[in-house]
DNA sequence: CATGAATGAGAATTCATTCAT
DNA sequence: TATGAATGAATTCTCATTCAT
């Protein structure tokens, strides 16, 4: 709802410790404290320890839209390209935003139901872009199978990167999404 | 350690309330009632919160090992066969064993570093069985790619399954492992 | 470390429920409630139970260190007085902040051992001023002995008195300490 | 009561217990550990935690009594024999049977008030002892001052001794006795 | 006598949240 | 906006004691 510069830093400190230590671990003095206030103010900013939640998934989530929207919009009609492309905003996101996105992989039963419908929206707009995507690659014959599970299957693999990629090694989140494009489809050649 | 009747019933309720509620929000009293017993009594068999935590992720992986083991030892040669039949068996243990293994997924981060250290070894010993496979499907040339990157594509796209594959619905877990098997196999004609 | 006011006076009540009790015996919330506040709230004053324990001993070892050195500053240089002086001192101290001080002698193995290496640095200035009168005595022929022996009779039989001496008998603090010297004096004639 | 070897041997490892963690901080498991027990078992020994408590504070007080009474019963008659060998025979069953008298000493306050009454008459038949070695030794002329402040005196300052004489030192517990009987004789010259 | 499992009444501590200043 | 003190409900864990076997 407020979008003040300050609350935007508050969301993104907040999303670094949730991931650290998990969303019930962290309390509210944390919080606090990492953000260089009291505890007491921080209940100015958000008025409770869930709603830091949902503006850290809200702030993550949309990132995640307007990036995959702007590159799809950039790039070629190409089928092939369209569906690296989206490979590749889909981990660029995860790792230049790592943290809100692990909050929202990992953090989402914690959201009340009332954050949760809300957000779900926005999760929904994301991955309809995802099976426009697959669907067009299924078309064109570039890959095989139901688009339901194949859409399921590549995000899962992409999701999961966070669990074992690390940014430092030799591999680009780049490469990654090209070696899993290119493993999903049956003769590049 | 302690491997009594009693302690592995309690385990498979404990992973059933972790997964429900999460680890941090499942307290002892809650599992303690669902066990049918007093929140003092716990502590007669767990030493602590985390050994639950641990006893049920222990569990859950080592029949994961033990049935994944089997399938390959009773299965063809055929590296194509194998690769669906390891497949096939992680998602049979993800589903019938869904408790345990989705505490492991996602409750990982909230072992304390002993029990992880225990465990990894465990862990490891899993992905060693998925690596020889992969190995194997890639010398055939069934598949492509880097052996790294591909099991890690795969056990991602498996384990993810279980946030959203409804055991209730139309497909089979078989079903699931041989469509992903049919996704990243160039040409199975 | 922190000393406001408020906590001056909880560490007050602290020592007398310590005294009553014992230190294992009074619950936070038996402190909470002489305070006048809710359990929760004692953690706002004091990190542990265990510095509430240490702020008692701390706060009565320093007082009981101020007092002697001015009693000794204030009095006559000659032995014989600078050791009533002494015992008359360590007397008042004694009853005067008698809760702060039983708490010391009596529940100094409670501390935890940083508390307890802290605070032994007080203690053990305050016996060295101890020593240096004891070795004045000694020198002017006043008492015989060694010196480190002497010395922890006398305290003894001082700091044993807690366990008898009833304030509101016929005796006074000072008359104790004057018949304690005059018992150790071979000859005052 | 029942005086059992065995349960005279659990009575001596209780003390050792008491002593090291204090009689709070002891766990009735911490005690059925050390005598080879399981905690359950303990309850046919003793009723209570506190008759284990009693036990061993009655086991200690009795001794004190008999080497005391014996060893007065076996010296000569003349006053400052008789001072000097109680002072030894006090301190010899502070330092052979320690931890029973520690205990005794530290931990009377954790009685239960029909046991306290009950060790009361032993602890008073002892001090009487004393009291008649203190009033013949004032009779002589051999020490000064008032019988009661007396006693209690050389009491604290001797029972004082087992907060910092180390036994292993170079001082014998006689030794310590005979330094305290020449501190508070005027001139044994 | 011994045991192991169970109990239930606390114990210390934590923590999101409130609110007067 | 910020703070610091207070709250109260909940949390994990402890422990003397009981009792069927």
């Amino acid at each position: 709802m407020n979008a003040s510069p300050r609350r935007k830093e508050l969301t993104r400190l907040a999303a670094q410790l949730f991931v650290q230590e998990g969303f019930d671990r962290t309390t509210v003095r944390m919080l606090a404290q990492e953000m260089g206030i009291k505890s007491g103010s921080l209940f100015h900013h958000f008025k409770d320890k869930q709603e830091i939640l949902a503006a850290v998934i809200e702030e993550g989530t949309q990132n995640a839209l307007i990036i995959a929207r702007k590159a799809l919009d950039e790039c070629a009609a190409d089928p092939e390209i369209r569906l690296r492309t989206m490979a590749r905003a889909h981990l660029e996101t995860l790792f230049t935003d790592r943290n809100a996105h692990v909050v929202a992989l990992f953090e989402w039963r914690r959201l009340d139901p009332e954050a949760r419908a809300h957000l779900s929206h926005l999760r929904d707009a994301y991955e309809a872009l995802w099976v426009t995507v697959i669907d067009d690659a299924l078309e064109a014959g570039l890959i095989r199978g139901d688009r339901f599970l194949v859409s399921r299957f590549v995000l899962g693999a992409l999701n999961w990167t966070v669990r074992w990629y690390d940014p430092n090694g030799p591999r680009s989140p780049d490469d990654l999404a090209d070696e899993l494009v290119a493993m999903i489809m049956p003769a590049s050649t």
